[in-house]
DNA sequence: TAGATTGTTAATCGATTAACAATC
DNA sequence: TAGATTGTTAATCGATTAACAATC
């Protein structure tokens, strides 16, 4: 297994990747660095270097050839097969997220939704299955649920998380406003709405 | 004007408020370091060092006085007076951000939306008025909004970005899949769910 | 070749953590 | 007082940026 990249390097490989997916680049063979790091707002050393760590090279004069630079990136990010993910908490919010979600990627796919409300349980979401909670460690085992996005309300959160963990899911991305407790073979990513409000409250009050 | 704390402390500041709000710790009077530290999964020497930065000062063998330690929190973070916000993009995400955030924060309430579906703006959310996006200029300032929370689709985010800034928009919370480029004077924070996906497909396939 | 760009090490910056004196 | 805790400086760690040789 090769050594693990910064997770800062991760989250801009992502974003090139995205960028030079979009039809901005469409016509262009070659991109310089400071072209890429323009379009997402970075320095070009940084994107050199991220590149770089990936081990991936460019051509002096030419810069990078951006269907070459894509695969790299794919070899590198993508899992080795479709991974499966569900949302957690079929509210208004979680329902939004994972029709936010669908179909964005191709090798993440979210396929399923649980909640506790029977109301939300047979809603028909193209794509996406709902079910009751408690069949959580049943339906994660049978479809190969291997992510899990977190909308449940924040008192649930932990509970809910254990379910998953012993289910088998392998990573959280957790929109509650409750900080989860993970073992560390569980990868968590945590995004939380109102910090990053407070956030703009405070830096507009004072600049 | 007081010397600005660091972006993470602030972050840390709205998650220790919201601990200490919840009921969690209704019946205590003080709270140590390490019991704070431990509900959010971080370092009691973070807690300690965040709270000095913060000005604010506990009791050795006590701790910190709870209801103290809020009004501290608030004087640091919060405006000095109500700050209203708007969703810009009301599609199925934007307008479960909405209800989403509504009456979460005293200090910050979204009390408008945006979107160039007719549809959309006749829609009755209880709270939150919809408008076409042709009006938002006008509308930022008659309702005062100072902040924006960015749903639109990639495409049209930094098109929009400019309209928000000449109508005097002082922070954008942009949750779209496209970096934005914002003058200094504007407080920026991103936020994109697909590279928290791909990151957790990364590091769950290493580890 | 001259000039722009890539690749990479070393320096810098910022944030976290270790260490420990001061305090109740 | 002894012991646990706070407050704060200094050391460490990690990520970004500067500097510059190598390359086309």
């Amino acid at each position: 297994m090769s050594k693990l990249l910064p997770e800062k390097t991760i989250e801009r490989l992502s974003r090139y990747r995205r960028i030079l997916l979009s039809n901005v680049y469409n016509e262009k063979e070659f991109i310089y660095s400071h072209e890429l790091a323009h379009l997402l707002h970075l320095t070009s050393v940084q994107v050199r270097r991220d590149l770089m760590l990936m081990g991936y090279s460019g051509t002096p004069t030419k810069g990078y050839h951006v269907t070459s630079l894509i695969t790299a990136i794919n070899d590198t990010i993508d899992p080795p097969e479709v991974q499966y993910a569900a949302v957690v908490g079929m509210g208004n919010f979680g329902t939004a997220i994972a029709r936010h979600l669908k179909n964005k990627r191709d090798f993440i796919r979210v396929i399923a939704g649980f909640d506790i409300d029977n109301e939300v349980i047979n809603r028909i979401l193209p794509g996406i299955k709902c079910f009751h909670i408690n069949e959580i460690e049943k339906v994660i085992k049978e479809l190969n649920i291997s992510f899990c996005i977190l909308t449940v309300p924040p008192e649930s959160a932990n509970l809910t998380k254990d379910v998953l963990i012993k289910a088998g899911i392998l990573g959280i991305l957790n929109l509650t406003a409750t900080s989860l407790d993970v073992p560390a073979s569980i990868f968590l990513e945590e995004y939380d709405i109102i910090t990053s409000l407070e956030k703009i409250a405070y830096f507009t009050k004072h600049l």
